[in-house]
DNA sequence: TATAAGCGACACCTATTGGTGTCCAATTAC
DNA sequence: GTAATTGGACACCAATAGGTGTCGCTTATA
């Protein structure tokens, strides 16, 4: 094991090849969503200040948006500003597209056996 | 701590309360589900074929699936089988229609700017 | 009536998750 | 020029996730 390995063994270097359906999974991660979809760009530390936990969980929450391509950072000044990129999103929506009708159907013939009680 | 609670410490009894989100982030549940959606009911051990994994491990994503009220199952002599319930999804995808217009947006705003370059 | 199939209920293991606190560098404010 | 703000990069921790193998019960089958 290289030394550059050692050093970055740990923590956020670390991070898995998440996927946007594991980015969504997790509530904080789609409250931020949500914050970042009506504030347009947003610092770190104002978005940490919406949660009960500190800077640094959020900052992960955000690595996983990150990775999942939902947000997008720049630096300005000492800040970093998150911007929401939804387009991944499509691709969960595509999906669930797939199973529309079954519950549409559901729900046609919970309709039709409501009727028939009549 | 009770002989109750002593027994009930592990695996299974402790499943942890999972919503649609988490069922759904996982590949191997979403390809349950898209299985189910195929096969209109169907026995533990003919899912479990269609993996690479154990019978346990596919038994314990049915049960996070059962949790999240995806799935209902019902017990047939000595098979268990397995119905896919989509209802649930729908809450995902209302979720996502929230943001549905934000990457219309943008797609649109894409869209102006290659006729532009025209 | 043996024997095999199907499965629930564990115990057990390892890797990942979601959180913490600390240190330090850079930027901004007083 | 010093102090405060912001946040990256760790090390560290407990709990959870996803997998295994085994035991034993019930149901089907030769």
């Amino acid at each position: 094991m290289s030394l550059i390995n050692g050093i970055r063994e740990n923590a956020l270097y670390r991070l898995r090849q998440h996927d946007v359906y594991e980015a969504i999974a997790d509530p904080t991660r789609r409250e931020l969503i949500h914050l970042l979809a009506e504030k347009e760009e947003s610092p770190l530390h104002l978005l940490t200040s919406h949660f009960p936990t500190g800077r640094t969980a959020v900052s992960k929450h955000l690595a996983v948006l990150k990775e999942a391509e939902l947000v997008v950072d720049r630096k300005v000044g000492r800040e970093t500003r998150y911007r929401l990129n939804p387009g991944p999103l499509k691709q969960v929506q595509d999906w669930l597209s797939h199973y529309e009708n079954f519950w549409k159907q559901k729900a046609a013939a919970l309709n039709r056996l409501i009727e028939e009680e009549k």
